[in-house]
DNA sequence: ATAGATTGATAAGAAGCACGCATGAAAACT
DNA sequence: AGTTTTCATGCGTGCTTCTTATCAATCTAT
């Protein structure tokens, strides 16, 4: 039993003519008379009583029918759906955040793509470090990756989405909490609270080489994991801490974010696949970098 | 899409190598890979990553998983069904029957279709007459006719079901109801109650040719169409009549059924079309000889 | 009743498709 | 580096399906 031999089937359950069917079918008649026959041998029973003047199913025709209907139909659903895969308009997109675009670029993205692809369904993570990302990307973990720092690496394409500022993290009590601006050489005696080191994630680095611009070394440093922790121990009291601007959706009592005298900028960068890339997860890049671009944090 | 290629497809699928899953279907194994490289051409989206490594479904190759699955069951589902139609276990038949085999025949073959041959659905009518039934299975509208009278149709095959003797039907403050028999002859001056004339029933020539053979002609003739109304007449007191003695089965409050002295028969047939018959019908044949033959009604 | 028209079945040749074999290329293991 | 495993490719073959031509049966019309 094959596909073709139903939609024959059907057709000539729907004109009871073989001349007719066989046209709307775009074949010569006896095609169709020879596929007929072929089923009904296939099946060992008739499907149609057929004389020189009248074509009828018979009551396994009949039967026969709800069953090619369903099939032709499932083979529709699924041509349709693998349409929509293959267009980008379906399927499953997973996406990882390095921690400072967690609280910024993960829930617009998150909306948009509801909104305007309402097919994908996603897979969100934040609070990510770059390493794990850029390997969870290459090992088909995740699909995208929102990273910092230059990565380069084979089998990873990876696009600037934007650069933006960092800007001091400060308890609200502090002494410079209410400056319009202040420079980093003003931080210089205070304790740092950093992400985590060992190049685990690029904003440690990052902060490091900014103060040393400034000209010093943080007299103390505690690492903590997720952005969010970095900022309740700013809140804390435990420290300061320099973050991308867009850090400031994330808003806490006890904590005030104050722009850097100094033009220090860091990059977001989106991480994908070279290869086994999805429609999908095309789609979805594109909306992450509209979302990334079209934020408070973006150049200048 | 052919449902070939998706039995290609699952087999790969579950083993997740070309060499074993062609193995599975014996195909060699470019065979195989021709077949799901077309299926991935024509629904236009890769639906296995492979290297000469690992072979795995892609996202695509998963959601096609589901619909693959469901039409192959589906299409097992239509095989097994045709081919219960075909061996006569499932399937509609429906069957007629005249009236003095209503109350009889009729509820044995429902019983027996529904405990031996619990796939087939029964469409059964009964109180017919003779000529209507006979068009009726030519016709389609019956596949097979309970009939009495000797029915010689073309495109009709009519095999004898049994014989039975005619009984009378008496009121029962009749004086000869007590009789352990009665001859025909006894019943000469009483009005009779028979079966619809005009060859309409063939009972109707059966009871006046017995009445010939005993010397008389009723003095009065109530036609009824039903062989339960002809009970209530004579129940009634609107006459006698004489039934095969197989409508016994229809016992009524106020009528006795006494056997004739006289050895009158009448036959009972199965009509069934010549052409055009189905495995189903012929199983629910052999049903009717069967409890037609088993019962009280039979000759001696 | 005979002729013509309609329609499904059949036969034979052509075209297309799937298959098998041989082979190539890439990746992993020794 | 050599060997093995495994999937892809090219080519020839055979089966399947299609088309064209024709037949047989049935219905219609004159």
């Amino acid at each position: 039993m094959e596909l073709r031999q139903l939609r024959y089937f059907l057709a000539l359950v729907e004109e009871c003519h073989f001349g007719r069917a066989a046209a709307r079918l775009h074949v010569a008649q006896p095609a169709l008379s020879q596929q007929i026959k072929q089923l009904e041998r296939e099946l060992g029973i008739q499907l149609f009583n057929r004389s020189t003047r009248r074509v009828e199913p018979t009551e396994a025709g009949h039967r026969l029918t709800d069953y090619a209907r369903a099939l032709v139909a499932e083979e529709e659903r699924a041509r349709v759906h693998m349409r929509e895969l293959a267009t980008g308009h379906a399927g499953r997109v997973s996406v990882g955040f390095i921690g400072t675009a967690t609280y910024d670029v993960l829930p617009r993205v998150s909306r948009t793509v509801r909104a305007e692809l309402p097919g994908i369904t996603m897979d969100l993570r934040g609070e990510l470090l770059t390493p794990e990302l850029v390997e969870g990307v290459l090992h088909g973990t995740y699909d995208l990756a929102v990273v910092r720092g230059a990565v380069a690496e084979d089998g990873l394409r990876v696009t600037p989405l934007r650069s933006e500022p960092l800007v001091a993290v400060l308890p609200a009590h502090h002494p410079l909490a209410d400056r319009p601006r202040v420079s980093l050489r003003e931080l210089a005696g205070e304790p740092f609270v950093v992400h985590p080191s060992q190049s685990r994630s690029s904003m440690y680095a990052r902060v490091l080489s900014a103060c040393e611009r400034a000209g010093f070394r943080p007299v103390s440093l505690t690492e903590v994991g997720e952005t969010a922790t970095l900022v309740v121990f700013v809140a804390a009291g435990h420290g300061v801490a320099l973050v991308p601007r867009s850090v400031r959706s994330l808003s806490l009592d006890g904590v005030t974010y104050v722009p850097l005298a100094e033009p220090e900028y860091v990059d977001l960068l989106l991480a994908r696949r070279v290869h086994r890339t999805s429609p999908a997860a095309d789609q979805v890049a594109s909306v992450i970098e509209r979302c990334a671009a079209g934020t408070a944090g973006s150049n200048v």
